[in-house]
DNA sequence: GCCAACGTTGGC
DNA sequence: GCCAACGTTGGC
């Protein structure tokens, strides 16, 4: 799961009450999805910083709310209205995330992209945009072992 | 339903 | 700040 770390980056989430915040915000269909669909309580993710001096993996959470509406896609004011989506009608969802830990170090985006062992994670493709994505078990055990 | 124009993402 | 890669929008 991407987030730009001048935005709300790994630190952010550990001072957090409950070290949890809300994952909003989201507004691609596919990504939905996955937050609607397929993320468990309890399932890990990795939180990736983007548009940043050095773009990497920073650290794991865990989902500890599964997907619900995106409350800020009814406000007005809010930079992520969306006037189609409504209380009745939901078109954004999100989870909830908790810190897990901090990795030993960052790893670095230039760095994965080195691996072929992970040609096939969609982070490392080219012109990806997608800001969250599927990590398979065999390349998230992979990429533990990098730490 | 096509597709040009436009906006956004995000690495560099 | 540049720009490639995409997603979305809207005229037709």
């Amino acid at each position: 799961m991407k987030s730009e770390p001048n935005e709300f980056g790994i630190d952010d989430l550990f001072n957090r009450p409950h070290q949890t915040e809300p994952w909003d915000g989201v507004r691609n269909y596919q990504a939905r999805n996955m937050m609607r669909d397929q993320m468990k309580i309890g399932d890990l993710a990795f939180f990736y910083h983007s548009n940043c001096d050095i773009p990497g993996i920073v650290g794991i959470m865990k989902i500890s709310r599964e997907g619900y509406p995106d409350p800020f896609a009814f406000d007005p004011d809010d930079k992520h209205f969306d006037p189609k989506s409504s209380p009745d009608n939901p078109r954004w969802f999100m989870v909830d995330v908790q810190y897990v830990k901090k990795l030993s170090r960052t790893i670095p985006l230039q760095e994965l992209k080195q691996y072929s062992e992970l040609e096939d994670f969609a982070l490392v493709r080219r012109g990806n945009r997608l800001s969250i994505m599927p990590v398979s078990k065999t390349q998230w055990d992979f990429i533990l072992g990098l730490e």
